[in-house]
Formats: structure tokens, C-alpha cells, sequence
DNA sequence: TTTCCTGCAAAACCTTTGCAGCAAC
DNA sequence: GTTGCTGCAAAGGTTTTGCAGGAAA
């Protein structure tokens, strides 16, 4: 916890950021909250109890200056709020979501299955890949069973 | 062209909805412009040559119907803005995009990669999948060669 | 008549921005 | 003292909603 505190603040400071209280209290919300994909909203309301002072807006900056760093992804389910991840120390990102359109629950895969694809896009399209994002959209087996019972 | 808005407009009518004018309008639009990812912004003012006195709001209450009955899919690029593609007449979707970070167009592929990951998934997660979607960023061979000139 | 649909305007919503004050170097 | 950061409030942009009128069955 502590170490990867400070490696984000190495990151910051090599940039010229400072990690300002009101940014560690962001960014220790997002350690404490590795598994779920919050909402700027809802790092905000975690943030507070921390650091009752801090405004939206600092929380939004914050996020977005994690997002440029590549420190957090950016990603976005299609219900109108951006959601914010803490990427894995490693550059590239590698997991999947499950998400049930029946409750809503949302797993994570962390297997990276797109590796063969994304050669086959540079060879055969001549596009570059960076970065990508797969999501399923489906019926997760909790729901499957419940269905199934009545 | 006549037999897709034919076919959709039973669709509605098995529902219990009546393709209007103003429907109508936005459906060909939506038919006519099939290549692109469009807002409801551009709809609406592509919308507006052919009904001129259609309101905004009606042009997002007719994508929202036209998502429910699964006629066009809603997606999410992160701008902030929703777009609306027309489906294919198959109920599942089957195109990827590339998208370029260096001069944000967007390509899109129609193969299907992914019928193999779905299966696994259903047998070692137990994970129904019904749709899926699949992004990538990077650069696109028109800006590699660019910047190789460079 | 009853139901659904529309246009307009207002509201809601998430996010960004302007600005004055504050903190750190 | 300069620079960057913050909180607040206001503005911005997209999408939704309330409502009265209109069209269709």
C-alpha cells in the first residue's frame, strides 16, 4: 500500500506534480477500492471521509491528472458517468468485464486473451494497437440460476 | 432500403409501436448513414432536411426505443456524447473499431474474433454471453507513415 | 374517446471552468 | 513572490422529463 503510494508520488513528482493531501486521499480511495469501478461521485463521497474539506472539483482534477499520468483508466459503461480504475503497474491493461444486464453485477477477467488479435491487426491492417478494451454483456450464472428456479 | 424500414416497422407493430413520420425520418437517417457512429445531435439536424419541425427530445425518445427493440445499438466513446449505430439484421453485433489516437478516426472491422471467447467463457465462468464489445486504440497506418516522414 | 406521440421549455445530470484565496518552495 | 493547488460557485454540454396539444385508432 505504502510502496505503491509512493511510486505514484515518484510519477507525479518526475512530472512536476506535487501529491498534495487532497490527491493522496484520492488516490488512497482508489487502493482501497481496487476491485470496483467508481464513479468520480462516489471516490468523492469516500474522499470526504478522509478529507470532509475537499471539493468535487478537486476530486474530478485529481482524476483526470491520474488519467493523463496513466495512472487510472477512464472508462465508461454507457450509463452517463465515467468510472475510474487504477491501472496495474505493468503499462498495459489486461482484463475484461463481465457485466449481467440482469443485476447489474460486474466481474473482472484479468486474462489477457487479445494478444494473437492484436498481432493480426498490426499485420493485416497496419494498425498500431496501444491499448483495448473487450466487454460482455450477458446473463452472469447467479442470475442464470435464479432463472432458472423460477 | 424500403424493405429494412419495412422490417422495421413490423418490428415496432409487434410491439405495439407506430413507425411516425418523425420515426421514419430518423430511421433513414439512421439507414442512410450507416457507415457512420452518429450523435443524437447529428441525427437530429440530419433529421431536420427531411422534417424540419422535429424536436430534439423526439429524436432521443425515438434512439431510446429504437435501442430498447435492439434496432440500433448505443455506444459510448468516452467524449461524452452517445452514438447510435443501425444493427445488422443478425440480432448479435459483430464489428469491432480501431481507433486512431493520434487523428481520432475510426475504423471498423466485421469479422468476428471472439465466438471462441464466448464459448469458454460460458463453460468456465458460466457466463451467458449475449453481446460483447471490443475497442482498440493505437495508431493507424496512415498516422505511422505520417510520422515516419517526420 | 382513449391512447399514444409530439414539440417546446424546463429540469436534471455529469463535468469543466473562472476566480479569489491559500500553500509551498 | 511566483507558482501551483484548492474550494466554491457558476457555466457548459448532453440527455431526460413535464405538459399541453395533436394525431391516430
Amino acid at each position: 500500500m505504502e510502496a505503491r503510494i509512493d511510486s505514484i508520488k515518484q510519477k507525479l513528482h518526475a512530472q512536476g506534480y506535487k501529491l498534495t493531501p487532497q490527491r493522496e486521499a484520492t488516490v488512497r480511495v482508489l487502493l482501497e477500492n481496487e476491485a470496483d469501478h467508481l464513479s468520480a461521485e462516489d471516490v468523492f463521497m469516500l474522499v470526504r471521509d478522509k478529507a470532509p474539506e475537499i471539493g468535487l472539483a478537486t476530486v474530478y482534477r485529481t482524476l483526470e491528472l491520474l488519467t493523463e499520468m496513466h495512472i487510472v483508466e477512464k472508462i465508461n459503461f454507457g450509463d452517463g458517468v465515467a468510472r475510474y480504475d487504477l491501472r496495474a503497474d505493468s503499462d498495459k491493461h489486461h482484463h475484461h468485464h463481465l457485466i449481467c444486464i440482469n443485476c447489474g453485477s460486474m466481474s473482472e477477467i484479468k486474462e489477457d486473451w487479445l494478444g494473437p488479435l492484436e498481432e493480426k491487426l498490426e499485420q493485416e491492417y497496419g494498425f498500431q494497437v496501444l491499448d483495448h478494451r473487450l466487454d460482455f454483456q450477458g446473463v452472469c450464472a447467479k442470475c442464470q440460476s435464479e432463472q432458472a428456479t423460477n
